[in-house]
DNA sequence: TTGTAAGCGTTATCAA
DNA sequence: TTGATAACGCTTACAA
């Protein structure tokens, strides 16, 4: 089976008694050919079973038709609706996608970005994983002459195209929102900050207080609180302090504010009276949850499809003069349910 | 950018006055070349940022060290679950995957198909959407010369290698856990039946009936409710019988379960002590709706690493006589909740 | 409209 | 151990 040799252009050239060239332009459709020709040459095809070797053709183009996604994980909701965005967006080009994922490692980051250049791949679209400390990969993307678009988790000192959320404000309105429900004593569950999108959460979150003419309290802040044990865990330490928060921003993600609603339900204290809670992401479980969660939709399938046609006008505009803005932002929207509605 | 010339292993041969052949032997490790002159192209084509074309690499030995994945959704938790785990198998090994979605649709199942076809993967793994009735374009995949594995959805009349649950046997446990936790009225989610997987979970269902001496009641037997929303739609019409059911067995999915619950919720019928509820796939949510909701475990990240190594093996047995299992099912898991817990 | 031939960047074969 | 050369299957000037 494995040994089978395919039909190429010059099998079906040979039966018809014609040049493979002409079998090429009819195959691709080419107007310069006959149409009877042309009608017979994509029967006998058929016939054949012929099939295209992209590789042979993308070599001698000089491009793959290729998109390689480098993301931390790819079971991570966030992460498989991005991806299934830019599938959509690409399928309908006629491109595909070659993914790796690099499980939050820069060292399989690098192989990955590594095997695509390889791979030829036209544009490389990527999420930095947590632990990613300098670029020099990245750079070495650009250097091949391969388009970069970085999202979400960017780096923000590399030039490239780049499809992000606006953090900052989504995280202003959730706070925002807090106060205004009357909450006095608003905790936060920061991740990593050495990933931008966390100093961004961050800073909206300081902005909002400052915009109420709240203090910061340093207590009220737990760092790395990005998995749901590490959000049980800060959650622990706070609502144990001489004066504990009476609201959460885990600005980290929903599992992380699923932390929280676990703990808060064991200790018996009472979500949204006397601690609300805010997550970020709208992971699924946030709708069904005892009560439901407050939380921040980030239009991941939207951004995916955002990220590929991007590319597509870069491609597309790459020799006019026509200007492309190089970032993207896209609003995230906060959905308030009920583990925040203290006022009613 | 974009038209930056790559090295190829002529610049580095030109710059070092050597053959191309050379070259290529020495990055390939090869050892039918001298200690010093290897290292010295390593150390050049290092200079020289050279990346190895894998396109033409391929091309010229005729395989492309690519795995082809065709899923319904990439964004489904089953299917990112699986492939994460192709993932994982493929990475270690050198191997690349290529992936797409059928959208459960055949039309669109067919043109991914092709185009890994086209692709010159080396193996297509393939779970089939709903719609798909002939299998036309998976029988060419085989005639193609390429390995085919089917994996949790498989047409059983074609003859490739798969990996499958044991849905029958799960179901039957599911249910006769029910039967013995003391429910008399058991009813059925059923989803498509031309999926063989449903086909598997309703004869566990009928199997588990038969086990107990109990009778079969069609009008307990829901079809295609295969969706949340399918799922309450069922659900109502049970609970308004006027012998209503006192568990429901969803054997689509956990969001048919979650239909059920809300439902049931919304009803005032309370849970399990009325009504019993069994999902399927333990999705990360069954663990915290309330209550929590029993379900079967299918291991779909070890179901995808199981995949690609069928695949490993396969190919390394190719020419020797040694037998490789064709099937492999994988035992799912009974995961016992509060949701069905009526008897303590 | 069709054919000829070169070339994409590798690797494999054969010869030196 | 190294070099020259053909070939993988396709596309594209250029010529006819």
């Amino acid at each position: 089976m494995k040994n089978k040799k395919r039909t190429t252009i010059y099998d079906i050239a040979k039966k018809l008694n014609i040049a493979a060239s002409s079998v090429s332009r009819a195959l691709n459709n080419s107007d310069q050919v006959n149409e009877a020709t042309k009608k017979l040459i994509v029967k006998t095809a058929a016939e054949l079973n012929y099939k295209r070797n992209t590789l042979a053709s993308n070599l001698r183009k000089g491009q793959s038709k290729t998109i390689g996604v480098v993301v931390p994980f790819i079971n991570q909701n966030f992460f498989s609706n991005v991806i299934a965005g830019i599938e959509e967006a690409s399928y309908q080009k006629g491109y595909n996608l070659i993914i790796c994922q690099s499980n939050e490692l820069q060292s399989k980051e690098i192989k990955c970005v590594n095997t695509l250049i390889n791979q030829h791949v036209d544009c490389i679209v990527i999420s930095i994983s947590a632990d990613s400390s300098d670029h020099k990969h990245l750079q070495n993307v650009l250097d091949n002459g391969i388009q970069l678009i970085q999202f979400d988790r960017v780096a923000d000192e590399l030039e490239t195209l780049k499809v992000i959320n606006d953090n900052e404000q989504a995280s202003l309105e959730a706070v925002s929102h807090l106060v205004e429900q009357g909450y006095k004593r608003i905790a936060l569950l920061e991740g990593p900050q050495n990933l931008q999108i966390f100093r961004q959460r961050k800073a909206g979150y300081l902005n909002a207080l400052k915009k109420y003419g709240m203090p910061v309290l340093n207590e009220l802040i737990v760092e790395n609180a990005w998995t749901k044990e590490l959000g049980a865990k800060g959650t622990r330490k706070l609502l144990n302090l001489a004066q504990p928060p009476d609201a959460i921003f885990a600005s980290t993600s929903d599992f992380s504010a699923l932390g929280v609603l676990e703990v808060a339900t064991a200790m018996g204290i009472k979500v949204p009276s006397e601690l609300g809670i805010c997550g970020y992401s709208n992971e699924a479980f946030t709708e069904i949850t005892s009560p439901s969660i407050t939380t921040i939709d980030q239009f991941s399938v939207y951004m995916g499809k955002t990220v590929a046609n991007l590319y597509f006008q870069e491609m597309e505009n790459k020799e006019e003069t026509a200007v492309v803005p190089k970032i993207i932002s896209i609003k995230p929207k906060l959905i308030v349910r009920s583990s925040t509605k203290k006022g009613g």
